[in-house]
DNA sequence: GTTAATGTTCACATATTTGTTTACCTTATA
DNA sequence: TATAAGGTAAACAAATATGTGAACATTAAC
């Protein structure tokens, strides 16, 4: 599973990751509907919130939380970032 | 990201940014309103056509090209993702 | 089993974005 | 001057996301 090879991408990557102590995620928008709304639920578990909480943080109910993780087509830039921030992580976006 | 050869991080990068050539940018969304629509225009202008030659290939009006890059206080994912694609870009997403 | 915490789903109302249309403003060029 | 291409702006309608509240489901622990 784990091969040994020289300084290689992944060494460095998961290397990184530990040393800015974390979720990196990395995905394209495109390929069909790429369900955003798992990452979301996984950064939230990341944190180690509920939704319960999350939806306090952001003065919203918790169903909205719910919807956002399981039904998201589509949303705001301003929602992504919102959602983020509440559970301590940022969005960056590049244009490639 | 089928990069697997016993190449190093630098010959990952190098290719990786002959690839992705040119403009490339990449910049957190957050703090106070930065204004994406800047971006776009430039990402359309780096592909050298016009708000209404983008507006065709949307099958929308030019004015709603124009609205996106000078008032775009926020909008969705789909719509950023579509305006890029149609000037040959692609849009990533990263959560840090 | 029971309970509590957490998560899901729905209908509905509200808020916002997006599309359209029209008009106007440049700038360049004949 | 006039004409055309490119861009901007506003009002309005249409589409969609988001918020709410309630009911119900799931999970975990006892």
């Amino acid at each position: 599973m784990k091969e040994k090879s020289t300084g290689d991408l992944e060494k460095y990557i998961s290397k990184r990751k530990r040393k800015d102590k974390i979720f990196a995620v990395d995905f394209e928008v495109g390929y069909e509907n790429f369900k955003i709304g798992v990452l979301l639920k996984q950064a939230r578990e990341d944190a180690g919130i509920s939704q319960e909480e999350l939806a306090n943080r952001l003065n919203i109910h918790k169903s909205a939380i719910s919807r956002i993780e399981n039904h998201s087509e589509d949303m705001r830039l301003s929602t992504l970032k919102e959602y983020l921030e509440a559970v301590g992580k940022k969005l960056s976006l590049r244009i490639l």
